[in-house]
RNA sequence: GCUCAAGUGGCGGAAUUGGUAGACGCGCUGGAUUCAAAAUCCAGUUCUUUCGGGAGUGUGGGUUCGAUUCCCACCUUGAGUACCA
């Protein structure tokens, strides 16, 4: 009876199905374990085999933590709003709602084949209404909230406003816009309702605001920070300007510090943990304040460097700053206006790609300094941004690179406060060793007293004190897109009212156009919507608002990263439409205990999860303020690119080695890899018939053969790279799929698909078939296993175990091709040995391990069946292995009797030594024992 | 520029409280089986050698009886980040 994997594969995964074999309870004896998937965006490409090798993982856990007995968690679900389920949509020029639905199709299909543990019943699709009511009205507490900094946390805003009417905000520490101005209990009572709204907006967690946002003309929308990748759009590579809109924002910079020391508290990889360090950006310095001469302004500026202050030369504005136009002397004017313009005209990315140019213009207008009040004049340039600190910088050329650049190009002098350093080639930026000199009060200090000296001294004259800053901006949160979450908002007099939960969801109305406009009118705003708009408000109005007037609803829809942000928790209770999740649901899974996803989400979707968590925390909405314990990121799987060599101007292809030839005159062109057979062959004719481009070409071969060149690179559509899991399954199985995607290397670590191996963990699953059987006949027996047999499986539970705790995935495969090649040389057919170690196979290859554990004679799917435990007593015998080394040169190790004595080791090493020497006819060294430690213990 | 990670056969990769480097798989070589092929099985496969050995985990040093493993310097590759005051 041969391995037929198809038929096996079908039929469990139909029983799977059928029985709801790994439907998770929200209540068991059990203790619990929950395993998340980062979930997929159903891109129309369909899955490649990079995708599941995340998924195979986390399924290999799951099922191993089920064998464990836990009560698993493992779910699965689609992050199917956003830009790229729209792009694709515009791309194919359907409607996004047929093509989200037709792509979930295609990818659950492709992931029924590779037969993953998920317990559908739980499934969430963040466009489905059902789901984004509840991002909805997370959207809402969030607008309900402000951030109290004494108590550190979210706070409801009622409590605000009751504070407002008791102590006015003087007294008041809480998170809130910059140009809050203060007001006293008498001056809030008086306010209009209007003007309440207007200041609660700048203390909301989440708020309207005009920000100077980046906007992408080519996808129509603004984007977060996150979404820009070296100055152009993540999402398809078009520029981004500066632009002025009202955005809805998220105040996540409340968050900052907290974001920052909750790292600690999880076993999240270094590298991601450092990159979302490095985006919140903390640094401790100072806030100091210049009065500007002859105005009645100040600036403010943020330094890491107070104890240079006398090292300030000149002062820098950002050209956006809004002092700028204020100080600027009538003589000046005309240059500072045409530079202004010419900044604002440059993108991001020309502003990046050119670092080194120094530019600026001289305001005219001068500083006075805090403590010598001498002048300082007060420049503007485009190497301080606007938003970042204040937007101005106090210029210390002596101790800072670009300062020092820019004092030279422009002739400002450069004062020198280091004692004994040589300034006159470059700055000196070395805090360590700095002695400061020419500094009043602070000369001889080194930098960290006089750092406190000079805060210290700020703070007695009223102008500085120490500050942390942070690089972390609030979150743009509307999009000009029509595939996102509607807001839950409408506008009365222009201020944002919420529409309340039992009227939720506000559905996406069904549009004909849902194209991006270029001006940044979301699509939602135009006339075919008027009909949701009126119908939205008949539902909303209730008695509070006037039925015969229609008022504006919020026309933005929400980022890619809302539904994301919280999706892990409602897996906990998927269908509940009475609350986002039942308190029960939530305090028995807590949280994810192992969340597995790719890296690049590290300062997009898991630092906004995290805020969410910490919001929903504070607001006492889940139990626990970090949402994932323990995070692996899965290393990509890379496509190997085939490449044919066209010769300029030509129709003719010459083979690899033939190329260097023709030298400058070829062109490489990239093909569909699967033309390509293991030896890099291509057969001409295939070419000929893939592209009608390819239809006359002509071949030069070698050797009669075409061979391509191969270069790795990321699997993509674009280089006809991709190789679909589908065939594989076909040809080999999923089992096959599955070990080979863990074979291939260790998890975190990038590698190239290659399918040339896959023969070797094909063949493991036969020679595992072959040894349940006998010829034909099923051949498992109640004979009592051997000694040896009982070796294998006990080192093999051991090794197993280890392995999938370390998450090494890949050495296990081939602890279990040791196994099965040991007793099938033992002959080994006792049930005792098989039926434990058809358990230990089951997470990786479990389809042939249901197979074979139902010819066992059991009725029960294997995924409940114990783990078996490792019993030492199989592997310690008679001897230990003592590593030794002598003369310094050599070094080897004696296997030994358990009970000897150290004199009795050192005696039997240089008997061994002897016999040694003398069986090879030479004198035996002078020997030196050092007694080695007990490296391993062997059976 | 800065930060982090990694360099081991023809290839993917094993080997961690420092102890026989190259597990396991691919590929390759030879053999068995077969009319033949596929499949399967067995043996071999780091390099070098005058068959005694010798060299060997990016390079150069160091610690140690002993280093792929620990320390220092350098080289290379990959990833992230970048005018952050």
């Amino acid at each position: 009876m041969s391995y037929d994997f198809n038929t096996i594969e079908a039929k469990w995964q139909a029983y799977w199905a059928e029985n709801g074999t790994f439907k998770a309870e929200n209540n068991s004896d059990k203790p619990k374990y929950y395993v998340l998937d980062m979930f997929p965006y159903p891109s129309g490409a369909g899955l490649h085999v990079g995708h599941p090798l995340g998924y195979i993982a986390s399924d290999i856990y799951a099922r191993y933590k089920r064998h464990k007995g836990f009560n698993v968690l493992h779910p699965q679900g689609y992050d199917s709003f956003g830009l790229p389920a729209e792009q694709y949509a515009i791309q194919t020029g359907q409607h996004p709602a047929i093509t989200t639905k037709e792509n979930i199709a295609r990818y659950r299909e492709q992931l029924d084949k590779i037969g993953f543990s998920f317990d559908w019943s739980r499934e969430v699709k963040t466009s489905d209404p059902k789901f984004y009511k509840w991002t909805q009205w997370i959207f809402i507490q969030l607008f309900d909230s402000w951030y109290d900094n004494d108590a550190d946390k979210a706070r409801a805003i009622n409590e605000l406003e009751e504070v407002f009417s008791n102590e006015g905000n003087t007294t008041i520490n809480a998170v809130c816009d910059e140009d809050v101005v203060t007001f006293s209990v008498e001056e809030w009572n008086d306010f209009s309702s209007l003007e309440k709204q207007e200041v609660l907006l700048k203390y909301r967690l989440t708020y309207l605001a005009e920000t100077e946002v980046n906007w992408c003309p080519k996808l129509g929308t603004v984007l977060a920070n996150d979404e820009i990748v070296n100055g152009v759009s993540e999402r398809g590579g078009h520029p981004v300007i500066r632009k002025k809109m009202t955005q809805w924002s998220m105040r996540i910079s409340a968050y900052a510090q907290r974001l920052l020391d909750g790292l600690t508290t999880i076993d999240w990889p270094q590298p991601l943990k450092d990159s979302q360090t490095n985006w919140i950006g903390r640094s401790q310095g100072a806030s100091v304040t210049f009065n500007v001469k002859d105005h009645d302004e100040v600036i403010e500026v943020f330094t890491t460097r107070p104890d240079t202050i006398f090292g300030v030369s000149f002062m820098t504005l950002a050209p956006e700053h809004e002092l700028v136009t204020k100080i600027t002397t009538p003589e000046q004017k005309a240059e500072i206006e045409a530079y202004i313009e010419a900044t604002a005209k440059r993108s991001e990315r020309d502003r990046m790609a050119d670092v080194k140019t120094i530019s600026g213009v001289f305001t005219g207008a001068y500083a006075e300094h805090p403590f010598t009040k001498e002048p300082v004049p007060i420049w503007i340039g485009d190497y301080v941004l606007a938003g970042y600190g204040t937007g101005a910088v106090m210029a210390v050329p002596c101790g800072d690179q670009r300062d020092y650049d820019f004092a030279k190009h422009f002739g400002i002098e450069i004062p020198n406060i280091f004692d004994g350093v040589d300034i006159s080639e470059e700055a000196f930026a070395d805090k360590e060793k700095t002695i400061i000199a020419n500094s009043d009060f602070l000369d001889g200090l080194n930098y960290k007293k006089a750092m406190k000296r000079a805060i210290y001294e700020l703070e007695k004259i009223g102008q500085g004190k120490g500050k942390i800053n942070y690089r972390l901006r609030d979150a743009v949160f509307s999009r000009q897109r029509y595939w996102g979450e509607p807001f839950p908002v409408y506008y009365v007099d222009g201020m944002p009212q919420m529409i309340d939960l039992q009227h939720l969801p506000i559905e996406l109305p069904e549009v004909e156009k849902y194209l991006p406009t270029a001006t940044g009118e979301p699509p939602l705003g135009r006339a075919d919507v008027w009909a949701w708009c009126t119908e939205t408000n008949k539902v909303v109005s209730n008695e509070k608002i006037d039925n015969t007037s229609v008022f504006p609803l919020e026309l933005n829809t929400m980022p890619g990263w809302a539904g994301s942000s919280y999706y892990f928790n409602r897996y906990m209770d998927p269908n509940n439409d009475e609350v986002v999740f039942s308190k029960e649901a939530i305090n028995y899974w807590k949280e994810v205990d192992l969340y597995i996803g790719g890296s690049e989400h590290a300062t997009g979707h898991l630092l906004y999860a995290r805020f969410w968590q910490k919001f929903l925390f504070d607001r006492e909405i889940v139990p626990v303020d970090e949402f994932a314990k323990k995070l692996i990121n899965q290393g990509m799987i890379l496509g190997t690119s085939a490449i044919v060599y066209r010769i300029s101007g030509t129709n003719t292809y010459v083979s690899k080695g033939l190329k260097d030839q023709y030298k400058n005159q070829i062109e490489e062109l990239r093909v569909d890899v699967n033309m390509i057979n293991a030896s890099d062959e291509l057969d001409p004719n295939d070419l000929r018939n893939w592209q009608p481009q390819f239809e006359d070409a002509e071949f030069e071969l070698e050797d009669g053969k075409y061979i391509v060149g191969r270069e790795v690179e990321k699997m993509s559509k674009r280089w006809f790279n991709v190789v679909n899991p589908d065939g594989v399954c076909e040809q080999y199985g999923a089992d096959s799929l599955r070990l080979y995607e863990m074979f291939l290397g260790p998890l975190e670590q990038a590698k190239p698909w290659n399918t040339a191996g896959i023969t070797g963990v094909h063949g493991f699953l036969k020679k595992l078939w072959k040894l349940y059987h006998n010829g034909e006949e099923f051949g498992v027996t109640d004979a009592e296993p051997s000694k040896d047999n009982l070796k294998t499986l006990h080192k093999t539970i051991k090794k197993v175990e280890e392995d999938i705790e370390n998450f090494s995935f890949n050495t296990s495969v081939s602890t279990f091709m040791i196994a099965v090649n040991e007793l099938t040389a033992q002959k080994c057919n006792a049930r005792a040995i098989l039926e434990p170690l058809l358990v230990l196979v089951s997470p990786y290859a479990p389809h042939i391990a249901e197979e074979l554990w139902s010819k066992l004679g059991h009725n029960d799917s294997i995924a409940t069946a114990a783990f078996p435990i490792f019993e030492e007593k199989h592997l310690v015998e008679s001897s230990k292995q003592y590593p030794i080394s002598f003369n310094g040169k050599m070094r080897f190790t004696m296997e030994l009797p358990l009970d000897m004595s150290k004199e009795d080791i050192e005696a039997a090493v240089m008997a061994h030594e002897k016999t040694q020497q003398q069986l090879a006819g030479r004198e035996p060294k002078k020997v030196i024992v050092v007694p080695g430690k007990i490296v391993n213990i062997v059976g």
